[in-house]
DNA sequence: AAAGATTAACGAAAGTTTTAGTAATTCATG
DNA sequence: CATGAATTACTAAAACTTTCGTTAATCTTT
């Protein structure tokens, strides 16, 4: 049976993810475990994790001309937060994106430049 | 060492949580295991997650004339949505909520009257 | 107040996630 | 092309989550 449910990644895999997102170009195990900070995981920590990810479908590889694996996410922030937008949505606004929106709204998170920014939007 | 991370729920106490929350008043065990789908958990699964959630500080109990255990929620369901809307907007966008608002706006997920609805709680 | 029924506490098995050591493989270099 | 160094694959332990059976405690009813 198929784990369809792996569309969304765990704790550690975001760090990861993360970093591979950050450095915007593939890079290898090395530089994904100096971009922690302290304390860092284990080299064959942060291996594991881009294997795992890798069989999940979220990174790939190639090869650095000759050299070790160069890892690089198959997916961007921006996908992957529309994914977990959904799945927040869905869970705590009943499918709603309105009822989301206006939790912010009423929350006063917002500041006046940040409603005037907003209101230019929508009036397009 | 406190766990100040058991300010979030798992995805299993989330569903005793919500039925918590749905049924408004103080419940016993067996009136939550009966609120789910089938297949329904054990009867000492949901008396489990009573107890986890007890000790996490969400739930309390009181007795219900000299009977069983009663449980109710500590914290609303909207309380609760503001503690993980937080992380997740911290998360996803930087901390700032106008971001957040702004990917919805944007993600043509609105309808006009949602809209509509919107610039009138602006303009409160 | 005792016997039987109901309920909560305890403990542990099963499943998942996180972490990292060791084995196997690949690569550089003499 | 052989040897040592670096890298990936494999495996397993530790930690956390989910599930429930068994035991202990409490309550009901006689």
């Amino acid at each position: 049976m198929k784990k369809e449910k792996d569309r969304t990644l765990t704790k550690a895999e975001m760090q990861v993810m993360d970093i591979l997102w950050k450095m915007g170009k593939a890079a290898d195990v090395h530089e994904v475990v100096a971009r922690y900070d302290e304390p860092r995981p284990a080299y064959t920590t942060v291996s594991t994790f881009l294997k795992i990810l890798t069989t999940k479908g979220f990174v790939d590889f190639k090869k650095g001309n000759g050299k070790q694996y160069l890892y690089f996410p198959l997916i961007s922030r921006a996908q992957y937060t529309s994914r977990v937008m959904r799945d927040v949505k869905d869970s705590f606004f009943g499918g709603s994106a309105s009822s989301l929106v206006r939790f912010f709204v009423e929350s006063e998170q917002l500041s006046d430049a940040d409603i005037q920014e907003l209101l230019e939007l929508i009036n397009k």
